[in-house]
DNA sequence: CTAATTTGACCGCG
DNA sequence: CGCGGTCAAATTAG
């Protein structure tokens, strides 16, 4: 989803988290029980270490030891914030073992296909995730989908809803550039179409899950939101009855990890405003780097339970719907969570994880009705973990940073 | 130069 | 056989 690729971000997401959190005090012990305001400033702090580390990072990616210390102090300052969000939680080691990220409310479905977590129907409300897209794309100009627009926009326009026209539609106008016809052959002295010999992989059945989103109308765009991940365009077509075109993506990180995880999206034909987002396969991509903060999970950390449940259904799929007038964003500007930030209950209110409600039904299709939710609250108590996670991968298409940290998954594929 | 998009061709599956 | 999903060359954007 996300996309808005039209927006330009209007602040780096780290200067316009940490501009909201506006505090400057260090990791500590505190003697009372901890207020909302010490929570802040503890995530203030985490981000501030982490805004340090990323200026050092093109400094220091020759350094795994420094690095791997600058993670953990980062880690550590984000952990004592959700021991202080979470006393009774369990968390004995703050430094390898965050708490369970495991909300009081709202049962998802649980769209795992993958075997991770197994036959459980508790459920977990990807807030690994939360912060992914306020800073998973930004400082990537190659990374359309990139939910920092949308929280620029977020909170340097109050008037959010229509100010602009609807724009035509996501199919043809997605790209960046003009369409433009191949001819015949062009200067390029490669061979003309080549028979292909390589087997295509089957078509992937089951493991996938639909959602409608409702149409950007704000803006210059009315791509569907971000959903947090970044997506490449490997395809389009125009399906039969159809008006609009069907946009096929995979996941950018396709390339570092192999992460298979894939999306179609089409425009309603009965409702323009209202997109079609069939998710398929899982975000391995997520995992990949939990490592550098000594998350203790295994492959199947809440971040990739994120993925998970968009991406998998316990029955096969699964469709939720997230009525077409209600916009997630105006929902989460106004219905904020009392005590968090106003950045990161925006981010949060509006993830895919707050339009998940209920589990699908068996059979082959189920529509899950979801409202947005009244409240952020639920899914803010912990946004933190991916903090990290999403900084480091905001330079995903960049390059010599994440060379610098994933130097053997940077297998492109030769064509 | 690298990454993303466009788009016709290819191919699996019903 | 036709539809829909994917591939990959060509092209653009940053």
């Amino acid at each position: 989803m996300h996309v808005l690729a039209a927006y330009p971000a209007a602040a780096p997401p780290l200067a316009l988290l940490a501009g909201v959190l506006d505090h400057r005090y260090s990791t500590k012990e505190l003697r009372r029980p901890p207020t909302m305001d010490d929570v802040l400033r503890q995530i203030d702090e985490g981000f501030r270490l982490a805004r340090e580390l990323m200026e050092e990072l093109p400094a220091a990616q020759n350094e795994p030891t420094y690095l791997a210390d600058r993670c953990h102090g980062i880690v550590q300052a984000y952990v004592a914030a959700i021991r202080m969000l979470h006393p009774h939680g369990g968390t004995e080691d703050a430094s390898s073992s965050p708490p369970p990220l495991r909300p009081p409310h709202h049962p998802p479905p649980h769209f795992g296909g993958d075997g991770s977590g197994t036959g459980q129907h508790d459920h977990v409300i990807p807030q690994l995730d939360l912060l992914r897209p306020f800073l998973g794309g930004a400082p990537s100009p190659s990374a359309p989908s990139s939910f920092p627009h949308n929280l620029g926009r977020l909170l340097t326009e109050s008037s959010f809803i229509n100010t602009a026209p609807v724009v035509d539609a996501f199919g043809a106008g997605t790209s960046s550039g003009s369409p433009v016809r191949r001819q015949g052959s062009s200067s390029r002295s490669s061979p003309p179409v080549q028979p292909r010999q390589q087997h295509r992989r089957r078509r992937e059945r089951g493991e996938r899950m639909t959602i409608m989103v409702p149409v950007q109308r704000t803006g210059n765009t009315d791509q569907p939101p971000d959903d947090g991940y970044t997506w490449r365009k490997y395809g389009q077509k125009d399906i039969l009855g159809s008006r609009f075109p069907r946009s096929y993506y995979r996941c950018t990180h396709k390339n570092y990890y192999g992460c298979e995880a894939k999306k179609k999206v089409q425009r309603l034909d009965d409702d323009p405003f209202t997109y079609e987002v069939t998710y398929c396969g899982n975000h391995t991509c997520l995992t990949s780097t939990t490592p550098l903060l000594t998350l203790p999970a295994g492959p199947a950390t809440a971040a990739s339970t994120a993925a998970n449940m968009l991406t998998n259904s316990p029955t096969g799929s699964a469709t939720t719907v997230l009525a077409a007038g209600q916009d997630p964003f105006m929902a989460a500007a106004e219905h904020p969570a009392p005590a968090l930030s106003t950045a990161i209950q925006l981010g949060i209110s509006w993830m895919p994880s707050t339009l998940v409600g209920s589990s699908a039904a068996e059979g082959s299709s189920a529509q899950v009705n979801v409202n947005v939710p009244a409240s952020g609250r639920d899914t803010a108590e912990y946004p933190i973990m991916d903090l990290a996670d999403a900084m480091f991968n905001s330079g995903s298409s960049g390059g010599s940073s994440m060379d610098a940290i994933f130097p053997s998954h940077h297998d492109r594929r030769d064509t």
